[in-house]
DNA sequence: CTGAAAGCGCTTACAG
DNA sequence: CTGAAAGCGCTTACAG
C-alpha cells in the first residue's frame, strides 16, 4: 500500500556521491560544496525525499519536539479560549523554527512530570493554564531536578538556564482600569476573582485594582471581593451574591471576560442595565468582547505574542542560552460596559 | 546536565535477562513468562525506564501519533472555538489510546500534504476546519496516493480502507429547528451562512432549513438568503444588509452560534428586540450560547463525542480495519432567542 | 520461554 | 570537501 520509502541511499546512489555526504548537503552543513549540496537538494525534492524523523532524532539525540501542556479543570471542562489562541500561535511559532508541537491536554490531578522525563518525546515543555498549586510545585521541582527545559504562562517561576516564565502586565493594567472607571465617576466597587497562590495572575490584577481604590482614597470592603474561577457560570453566581448581600455597587471589576460576561447575564437577568446601573469590566479581550452587548471594556492581552515568545524562549533554553523572564505589554480596549461617553 | 539515560540494556543487566527479553517484557509480550514480565516491569519502574520513542518507532516503522490538521482561513485569524474543543476531545482520546498528537494550525493556501507524506510523523491525520476546495481536494487526492489514513470532519468523502469521515446530524436538525420557530407562529425567515461546496455542513443546514418552509407551505425568498462565514463580525454585517434590504423578516436561522451573535449585536444596535422583533437561532451550541442574552436557542453537538469517534476511527484505519462514516447525533437547545415560552 | 544477532535510517567523529 | 564506518536504542525474525 504504502509507496516505496526513499533513504538518503538512495538519493546517494542518484547523486553519485556517498550518504554521509547526502546527510551533509540536506542539513545545509558547510562541509559540503555549493554546487554539491544543490545538487543533492533538487534530487531529493525530485524523488520527494524527507528525511526520516526517527532516524535523525535517534541518532542526533534531539527530538526536534516542543510540548505544550494545558491544565484544565476537571469539572468545568470548557477551555478558555485565551489558552485556545495561545496555543494556536505557538503552534505556528514551533512550525516557524522547525519543531513539531506535541498538545496533551492535561486534568489537574494527574503527574505529568513522569511521561516527559525521560520519554524523549519533547525537548522542552510550555506549561499553559490553571493548576493546582500544592502538586505542581512538587512536580515543577521533579522537572527541573531532570533538566527539562520549560517556560510557564503567567506564574513566576524562573531557574536560569533550565526555566522562564511570561505574563502580563496584570498589577499595572488593572490598576489603570479601574483608575479609567474612577475618572467615569464609578464609587462603589466590587471585584470578581479568585485570588490565591493557585493563580497569581487574577492575584496580580486584584492587586492593581486595589492600588487605584487607594490612590483614589476609595475604601475598600473585602465583603465586595467575590471569589470566583474563569468561567460564565462563576460570574453568574457570583454577581448574584453580590447583589443578593445589599450593598451598594456601581461598578464590577471581573478578572477575566468570562466571568464579566456571567456578570452581564446575572444583572441582566435582574433588570439592571450595563452600564447605567451597573459599570462591568473584564480581561483577556476574547473575540467575543466585541460582540456582547454592551460591548466588554476589557484589557487585550497579545495572544499572538505570547505565543510566539513562549516558544522562542523555550527554544532558546533548549539552545542552551539562559533567558529572562518578561512581562509583556497590555492595551485597555474601553468600549460601552464601563460607561464610556460614546 | 540531562541524568544518565537508562536503556533496556541496564534493565537487562539489574534482571539477569536478555535484552530482548526486557524489550519483550515491556511491550507485555506472552512470550514472557508472567513472572520474568513482572519483575522486569517492577525494576522499569524502579530505575525510571521508560522505552526510548525515537527508537522504538524507528524500528517498529511507526509513529504512534496522529496529526490533527486544522485549516484557518488567514483573515479570520480566530479560530472557531468548536474546533478547539474537538480539538481538546480529540487529544484525550488519543492519549488514551498510547498516541500521541502532533496538532498543526494551517493556513487554507498551504501545501500541507507533502509534509505528511514521506516524513513519518504520524501514522494518520484528522482534518478540521474550513478549507478552500479548490486546492483542498487536490490534496485529497495526494494523500490518498500515498496510503495515509486519514479521517475528515464535516465533509462526505469516505475511501474505504483509507480515510473515512464523521459529521453530524446537520440537515435533520436544521430541519427540526426550524420546525420549532414555524411551531412559534414565525413566517418571515432568513437564513445567514455560507452555502458552498467550501461549506458542505452549513450547506446542509440551509437544505434542513428549506425543507421545513416548503412543508409548512411557507415561501422562500432568495434574497432572504445571506452569505456569511462563522464569524461574528460577518454574521453582524449580513443582518445590516437583510435590515436594509427591507423585507419583512421575523425569525433568522444562522448558521452557526458565532453568525448568530454577531446577529443578535447588529439587532441591538439596530434597537430590535430579540426574541419581540426578530428571532435568532444559531448552531453549535458554543459555551458563550447559554450566557447570551437571550440565551441563545441553537443545537449542541457533541464535541467529547466527535473528537473522541475522530480518534478511533483514525486508529481503526491505521490498524487496518475499515470504518464506516457516521452521522453523529445532535440535541436541539431551546433557550429564549427564539421566542420560546417560559 | 529466552537469547544472539541483524538492522531500522540516519548523524558524526575520524581519516584522507 | 568527501567517504567508510560506527552506533543511536530499540524490535523482531531466527534458532534453540
Amino acid at each position: 500500500m504504502k509507496p516505496f520509502k526513499t533513504t538518503s541511499l538512495d538519493i546517494a546512489a542518484r547523486a553519485g556521491v556517498s550518504q554521509s555526504t547526502v546527510s551533509r548537503a540536506l542539513r545545509n552543513s558547510p562541509q559540503v560544496s555549493a554546487e554539491t549540496r544543490r545538487q543533492i537538494q533538487r534530487i531529493a525534492r525530485e524523488m520527494g525525499y524527507t528525511v526520516d524523523r526517527n532516524a535523525s532524532r535517534l541518532r542526533a539525540k534531539t527530538t526536534s519536539t516542543l510540548a505544550l501542556l494545558l491544565c484544565e479543570d476537571e469539572i468545568e471542562s470548557h477551555i478558555n479560549p485565551f489558552f485556545l489562541s495561545i496555543l494556536s500561535s505557538v503552534a505556528h511559532a514551533a512550525a516557524g523554527h522547525g519543531y513539531d508541537l506535541l498538545v496533551t491536554f492535561q486534568q489537574l490531578s494527574e503527574n505529568w512530570v513522569m511521561d516527559f522525563q525521560d520519554a524523549h518525546r519533547a525537548d522542552g515543555l510550555i506549561l499553559l493554564g490553571i493548576r493546582d498549586r500544592e502538586s505542581y510545585d512538587a512536580q515543577l521541582v521533579g522537572l527541573e531536578a531532570s533538566g527539562t527545559p520549560f517556560v510557564i504562562w503567567g506564574l513566576e517561576h524562573h531557574v536560569p538556564g533550565v526555566s522562564s516564565y511570561l505574563t502580563c502586565q496584570n498589577q499595572e493594567s488593572a490598576r489603570e482600569l479601574t483608575s479609567h472607571l474612577i475618572r467615569l465617576k464609578h464609587r462603589h466597587f466590587a471585584f470578581v476573582g479568585v485570588t490565591s497562590t493557585a493563580n497569581p495572575e487574577f492575584t496580580h490584577r486584584y492587586e492593581g485594582y486595589l492600588e487605584a481604590l487607594a490612590s483614589h482614597g476609595i475604601e475598600t470592603d473585602p465583603g465586595l471581593h467575590i471569589s470566583a474561577n474563569s468561567s460564565e457560570t462563576e460570574g453568574y453566581d457570583a454577581v448574584e451574591a453580590l447583589l443578593a448581600n445589599g450593598r451598594k455597587v456601581d461598578a464590577i471589576v471581573c478578572a477575566s471576560d468570562l466571568i464579566a460576561i456571567g456578570a452581564m447575564a446575572a444583572l441582566h437577568d435582574r433588570g439592571l442595565d450595563v452600564p447605567g446601573d451597573m459599570a462591568v469590566v473584564g480581561y483577556d479581550d476574547l473575540p467575543i468582547a466585541q460582540h456582547t452587548r454592551p460591548a466588554l471594556t476589557t484589557v487585550r492581552q497579545d495572544t499572538e505574542l505570547a505565543g510566539r515568545k513562549l516558544a522562542e524562549h523555550l527554544i532558546h533554553l533548549i539552545d542552551g542560552q539562559d533567558v529572562q523572564p518578561e512581562e509583556l505589554p497590555v492595551t485597555l480596549m474601553i468600549r460601552q460596559s464601563c460607561g464610556a461617553r460614546d
